[in-house]
Parts: structure tokens; C-alpha cells; sequence
DNA sequence: TCTGATTCTGCTTAT
DNA sequence: CAGAATCAGA
């Protein structure tokens, strides 16, 4: 028998059959635990070595930077005579900014072009409808901005904007979008889905470039496929148009980036721009126990938007999923903190094998709070990043204008910053000269400096700075990175801008300059040619995901959606009320389904503890408000359920009796009558008895309940959430009245 | 032009 | 509650 195939070996005959398949379009619907990664990274080492193809002739994209930091490792791990730098495995925004950089003065840009992120975007549509004179208050910058991206990720330019939306808006908004193009094209700066729509344009416009890429890239690969959009789904169509080399891999019950054009649609039409395509299905998990993963499978049967698939484990049932329940969110937080604390203890599951999860990033510092307090190491990805620190962006946009003068977005950031008596009035000033000329920002105080066109102060603050430029840019070319940086720091006298040293606030800036610095010094340790182009690059696309240190032994804190892919031996998601869970702006857009998909990727992270938290009370705009539980929760079959109190459970017990087999979930003769705070009553306990799971989720339907003003009637339909919750009571004598919740004073009879 | 204080407004999710 | 916008006053 020759040496086990490191490539082929360990696979089940679906997972065989992926990694092996012919060169045609293969879609490998994985679901959750089914051993994706394994697949896709084995089809790379396959292709490279029994295939023969180059390293590089293979176009791998995923969403995160995480997601292909690890594949790439996993290849190299395979095959470790090909060198890092080989594969081109990336995300989508990544490989199109290398691709722009190289062939993007084809379509008449400059290709020191900046990225601009979504703060600069929002700036800059503030300052065109300034210029515009649209106020903030007949069109919403946010809406315009939300617009743009959708337009962008459906290739629509400004003229066709009205085959998205049709509103009395709508030429506004199309104003907004083309002076917003013109404006930042203008300071050569790209938005993210520039990124992606540049390289669709690009590789339309210019059939011979296609053509190079087309015989560059023989192979194309596609993880997390069910989260695709429109441009990105026309990219690869481009890419492959000549030779069909293509496989993806998706989960339709994993997309939870509709927000963002993610659409299922593209899974469906797979099949109709790649007619010849083969279908491999992976329905084993290999994760997570029975338990956990029928609880999953109960919940995600909701849907209909779905092919309908089980997935099935050979592992063994495991613990009971636990419902979390507590009086306010801080309870809730203090309750799981403290259940994490006795699972470490008393089960031996280390710190980096738990997560927190939660829908809203908000929600971690409740967390941070009470894991400090007891003094648990943990880590928040994402969250405040730090990249998004004032001190730390201005720094950034000093980089950015040494790099490109021209990128008017990060010198109007910066022309004021640290202050130098250049105001309102002048910036306007010189930014109408500068849409005027049809030039820069940078070309106009440049010739406000030779004087005459401003008061003599101005005048010399100007003259100053565009000498400082001029000086920072001759060198950023000759300069590293990481000493441009210290002697702009310098030049500028940042520093000392701050104020006191001695004050807290001031020290955490110093240090995050600091820490800035140092990452900017490790960036150029491990790449070999690093300039500010390419830090900068770096910078603008690194995900918050990828900022998390590795390695340490703590919990880690992060969104949902940014949990897909990743697996943890106990999960928590927390905060699983209405209205939160499945989110109210969601739901109201017609994204139940999505959310419960979200919810789905949560719970499928799990290996071996699935907790399930919320609470009655929840703190929002600074008001306590009562929440009903998640209507997720009663999807999940009872037997599989253990309810814990958070108030009235001692953990260290709870958890030292679980680990004994002690605690099951209870019978359903057995199961004590469930208790609730009501809503219109926050103080007054109503029992609860005989109430369906259905009716329970819509709490008073169906209940007789007595009022001051129009005395006894029945609820006969409830909606809405949170504040807007509101009630319908039919009186005795047949009239309706609606009520809002929060303000009907009716109490419950029994 | 800059500052500090006061009022206003609004929490998804992220490359 | 917290960040943004706005305003009074130097």
C-alpha cells in the first residue's frame, strides 16, 4: 500500500467526488458542518498537482480575509513546496483592486487610485448635496448612500437609476449619484463597489484585456456562492465565458447578505448560464451533536425559501440546547458570563472554544461589562475598529495625500487637522475654485498659494501645508511606509495637538498611534515589496475579522454575520428577543426568512454547547422596554430544550449537575407552567396557562381583558414591535379599539 | 475661526 | 445613551 494520499485521503464518497471533479461547472451544496473548507482547499491541491495547473492560474474568491488567509494555509499545508505568494486566493474587492491597479488607465483613471470606505462615501455625499442644495432633510444621505450601492451592485448607472426605484425621489437621487461619480472619480478615489463594477466595466468595454485575464485565470473558484451579487456573479461569468473551469460552493440556508445583493437566486441560475453543470451534495455534519444539530434542522424547516435538505450527524445526542431567560439585559449578560466561567471550570472547554454571538454590535459592551468584572479574558471582533478612531484615520488620510495629493476626500480630512486657520469659509472658498476648474482640491490651494486669492493668513497656511505635501509625496515613493509616517507625525506636530499627555483620553490616542505605527512595521516585515500604495491597499480592505489576534485563550465577541465559517465548541448567542433577533428593520423589510437564517449560522457553530439567551427587559435609547423571547426559540423542538432561570439558577450547581446527567430537559407532563411579564403591566407577574406555543408567541390574542375607558373585551390580533406594539380588542358590544402596548393601561382576566 | 455647551436624533448586518 | 448638529460667545 503506497503513502496515504494526503489530497484524497479522509473523505466521504460526496467529498471524493467534489474534490475530483471533472474541469465543468460543479456546484457543491455544503451545508453547515459538511466539511466545506475541506473540500475546496483539497480541489485546489488537486487541480495544482494532478491537474496541472499553475498556482496562480487559479482565481479563488471568498468574502473574508479570514475565509482566504485560511484556505490559503490549508493549500500551502497540502502542497508545501508552492510559495504563498502563488495562490491567488482572496476576496472578491481584493482581487479586483489588483486587477484595477494594473488596467484600470484603459478605462481613463489613474491607478493610484484610493479606496474610499463607507464613511468617506457618506462625506462625500454630504458634500454634494450640499453643493447641490438638497438638505439632509428631504433626502436622507444614508438612504442616497444605500441607494448608490444597490445600484452599483446591480450595474445601473445614474440614467437608469429609476429601474431600481420610483419614487418622487428619484431625481434627486439620480443628481446625487452622478455629481457623487463625479466627485470622487474627480479625487481618483473608488468606493468598494467600485471595486467589483470598474473590473465588470473594464472587462466589458476592452474584449482584448478580457481575453488576457480569460488565459490567465483557467480556473475560477467560489466559496460562500449563496452569497454572491449581481456584479460579482457577472464578473465570474466574464471570467469563465470562454472556458466554463468554475466550481462553487454554497449553502442556501447560509445567506444572510441580502442587504448587500446576496441573492438565491444565483444558485438557481446557476444551472442556466452553466447548463452542463454537475451538483455534488454534502449532507453529513461532522460538528455539531444530534441535539444541536435537530435543533438547527427544526428551526431552518421554517423557511421556504429553500431546497429542502437534512443534514444528518453520526455523532453522538449530547447535551440539551439551553434557554437562557433573565430579567433585564444586564442579568442576561451576568448570567452567561457566569455560565461561561463554570463551563471552563467544570467542563474543561477553554476560552478560545466559547463565542458570544449577537445581532447588533451594540450589544457587546453589556458583555465586555460583565466579563471584565469577573475577569475573563475576551475578544471583540469587529465592534469600534480601530481603523475607524479618529486619530488613526487621520493619520491615514496624511498617508493617503502623500500618496496622492489629489484624493480631495482625505485632504479635506486633514487641511484643517490639526488646526491651522484654514475654516469653513476658506475650505468653501477654494473648493468652488476647485469644481469650477474641473480640477482638484490640491490643484486649487496650490495656486492659492502663490497668493492673491486669499486673505495673507490663509495665504501662508496654505502655502505651508502644500510645501509639507509636496515633500511627504517626493517621498513616499523613496521613503518606507512606516518613516513617512513618523516624520508626518513630526511635521505636523500631532502629537502635541492632542493636548495634555497626562490626560486618559489623550494617552489612549497616543497609543493607538503607537500601535498603528507598529502595524505598519509589521506589515512591511512580511511583505517583501512593501510601499504606501500597497499598505494603504491593505489597510482599506482589511476586514475587522482579520484584526483579532489570534491564539490568545479568550472568548470571542462578534456579530452573526460575521460568525459564518467559524466553529466553537460552545456558543452563545445572545439577546434572542423580538424585534432583535429576528430584527425589527428586517422584518418589517421582508426579511424573516433571512434572519432565521442568521439565527440557523449561529446555532451551526456549535459543537458541543448551544446556549440561547434573552430577557424580559431590555435598555434601549436609554429606557427600559419589555421584549418578548424570540419566535425562534419555539421552533426548536421542546424535548431538546433545558430552560434555566437566570435569577433563580446557581451556575456552578446548574452546570456541575448537567455534567452529571442530572439536568434533561422535562417532560411535557413535568414541565412547570411558563411564567411572563406582560406587557401592559410591567410590574405584574401573569400566569400563564393552556396557551399554545402559537399563541404564546403573539402573547395576548385570544385573551379577555378588561379596560377603564371601554370595559371587557378580546384581543383579537396583535403587531408590531417594541414601542410600535400594538393590540386590536374587540368590546363585548362588537366595536374595535387599537392600542399601542406601551400606553394600554387593560389588565388580564383569568 | 474656534470652543464648549446644548439640543437633536436615531441601533442592523459589512467588503 | 451617544454621536451629530447647532449655537452662543470669545
Amino acid at each position: 500500500m503506497i503513502e496515504r494520499d494526503r489530497i484524497l485521503s479522509a473523505l466521504n464518497p460526496q467529498q471524493l467526488e467534489a474534490v475530483t471533479a471533472p474541469d465543468v461547472p460543479v456546484l457543491i451544496v455544503a451545508g453547515a458542518g459538511s466539511g466545506k473548507t475541506r473540500v475546496i482547499t483539497r480541489r485546489v491541491a488537486f487541480l495544482i498537482r494532478d491537474r496541472g495547473y499553475r498556482p496562480w492560474q487559479i482565481f479563488a474568491a471568498t468574502f473574508t480575509n479570514k475565509a482566504a488567509a485560511e484556505m490559503k494555509r490549508r493549500v500551502v499545508q497540502l502542497l508545501p513546496h508552492v510559495p504563498d505568494n502563488d495562490l491567488h486566493i482572496a476576496t472578491f474587492h481584493s482581487l479586483c483592486a489588483r486587477i484595477l491597479r494594473r488596467e484600470i488607465t484603459a478605462l481613463g483613471f489613474s491607478s493610484n487610485f484610493t479606496i474610499a470606505d463607507e464613511r468617506d462615501q457618506l462625506s462625500a455625499i454630504k458634500h454634494v448635496m450640499r453643493e447641490l442644495g438638497i438638505s439632509e432633510k428631504e433626502v436622507k444621505p444614508g438612504y442616497a448612500q444605500e441607494v448608490i450601492n444597490q445600484c452599483k451592485i446591480r450595474l445601473l448607472d445614474p440614467l437608469r437609476l429609476g429601474e431600481y426605484i420610483e419614487s418622487r425621489y428619484e431625481e434627486q437621487l439620480a443628481a446625487i449619484y452622478e455629481a457623487y461619480e463625479k466627485y470622487i472619480h474627480a479625487s481618483s478615489a473608488l468606493d468598494f463597489e467600485d471595486l467589483i463594477l470598474m473590473t465588470v466595466r473594464l472587462f466589458t468595454e476592452r474584449a482584448d484585456v478580457l481575453t488576457r485575464y480569460q488565459e490567465k485565470y483557467l480556473h475560477v473558484m467560489v466559496d460562500e456562492f449563496q452569497d454572491i451579487n449581481d456584479s460579482q456573479f457577472a464578473l465570474v461569468r466574464l471570467l469563465t465565458a470562454a472556458h466554463h473551469h468554475l466550481t462553487v460552493v454554497g449553502d442556501e440556508d447560509q445567506t444572510i447578505y441580502s442587504w448587500r445583493g446576496a441573492d438565491i437566486r444565483h444558485i438557481l441560475e446557476f444551472e442556466k448560464y452553466y447548463p452542463e453543470r454537475i451538483v455534488v451534495r454534502l449532507e453529513q455534519n461532522y460538528r455539531s451533536t444530534q441535539t444541536i444539530l435537530n435543533a438547527a434542522n427544526a428551526v431552518i424547516s421554517h423557511n421556504t425559501e429553500r431546497f429542502n435538505k437534512t443534514l444528518f450527524t453520526e455523532l453522538p445526542k449530547g447535551l440539551p440546547v439551553l434557554v437562557l431567560q433573565a430579567e433585564n439585559d444586564r442579568e442576561e449578560a451576568r448570567a452567561v458570563a457566569e455560565l461561561a466561567l463554570e463551563l471552563s471550570r467544570r467542563l474543561g472547554i477553554a476560552y478560545s472554544e466559547m463565542a458570544i454571538f449577537y445581532r447588533t454590535a451594540a450589544l457587546s459592551r453589556t458583555y465586555e461589562e460583565q466579563l471584565r468584572s469577573l475577569n475573563m479574558p475576551y475578544r471583540v471582533v469587529g465592534g469600534v475598529r480601530f481603523y475607524d478612531r479618529a486619530e488613526v484615520k487621520d493619520m491615514l488620510a496624511y498617508l493617503q495625500v502623500a500618496q496622492n495629493p489629489r484624493n480631495t476626500l482625505s485632504l479635506l480630512r486633514i487641511i484643517n487637522t490639526p488646526k491651522r486657520g484654514l475654516g469653513d469659509k476658506t475650505i468653501g472658498k477654494l473648493l468652488g475654485w476647485a469644481r469650477q476648474r474641473g480640477t482638484s482640491l490640491f490643484d486649487s490651494i496650490e495656486n492659492a498659494a502663490k497668493g492673491g486669492f486669499l486673505p495673507a493668513a490663509a495665504t501662508s497656511a496654505v502655502a505651508a501645508l502644500v510645501e509639507k505635501i509636496r515633500t511627504w509625496h517626493a517621498d513616499s515613493t523613496s521613503k518606507l511606509p512606516s518613516e513617512l509616517f513618523a516624520q508626518i507625525r513630526e511635521d505636523i506636530g500631532y502629537d502635541e495637538s492632542l493636548g495634555d499627555p497626562e490626560q486618559m483620553e489623550v494617552r489612549s490616542r497616543l497609543e493607538n498611534l503607537d500601535e498603528l505605527y507598529n502595524s505598519i512595521v509589521a506589515y512591511e516585515r512580511e511583505t517583501p515589496e512593501a510601499t504606501l500604495a500597497s499598505y494603504l491597499e491593505n489597510v482599506s480592505l482589511l476586514s475587522p475579522v482579520d484584526e483579532a489576534k489570534e491564539g490568545q485563550d479568550a472568548i470571542t465577541l462578534m456579530t452573526l454575520h460575521m460568525a459564518k465559517g467559524l466553529e466553537f465548541r460552545c456558543v452563545f448567542i445572545v439577546g434572542c428577543n423580538e424585534g432583535l433577533l429576528p430584527h425589527a428593520r428586517s422584518v418589517e423589510e421582508g426579511h424573516l426568512e433571512e434572519e432565521r437564517r442568521l439565527f440557523y449560522v449561529g446555532m451551526t457553530r456549535a459543537r458541543e454547547v448551544l446556549v440561547l439567551s434573552h430577557c424580559s427587559h431590555r435598555t434601549y435609547y436609554g429606557e427600559p422596554r419589555y421584549d418578548f423571547p424570540s419566535p425562534f426559540l419555539e421552533e426548536i423542538p421542546s424535548p431538546l430544550v433545558l430552560h434555566v432561570d437566570a435569577s433563580r439558577t446557581n451556575m456552578a450547581r446548574f452546570v456541575h449537575d448537567l455534567s452529571h446527567g442530572k439536568r434533561e430537559p422535562p417532560s411535557e407532563s413535568q414541565r412547570p407552567n411558563q411564567q411572563f411579564y406582560d406587557a401592559t403591566s410591567r410590574h405584574e407577574l401573569v400566569s400563564r396557562q393552556n396557551l399554545s406555543p402559537r399563541s404564546q408567541r403573539s402573547s395576548l390574542v385570544g385573551k379577555r381583558v378588561r379596560h377603564p375607558l371601554i370595559g371587557e373585551g378580546v384581543v383579537i390580533e396583535s403587531g408590531g414591535m417594541g414601542k410600535e406594539r400594538w393590540y386590536v380588542v374587540e368590546g363585548d358590544d362588537g366595536s374595535r379599539v387599537k392600542f399601542l402596548a406601551r400606553y394600554a393601561q387593560f389588565e388580564v382576566c383569568e
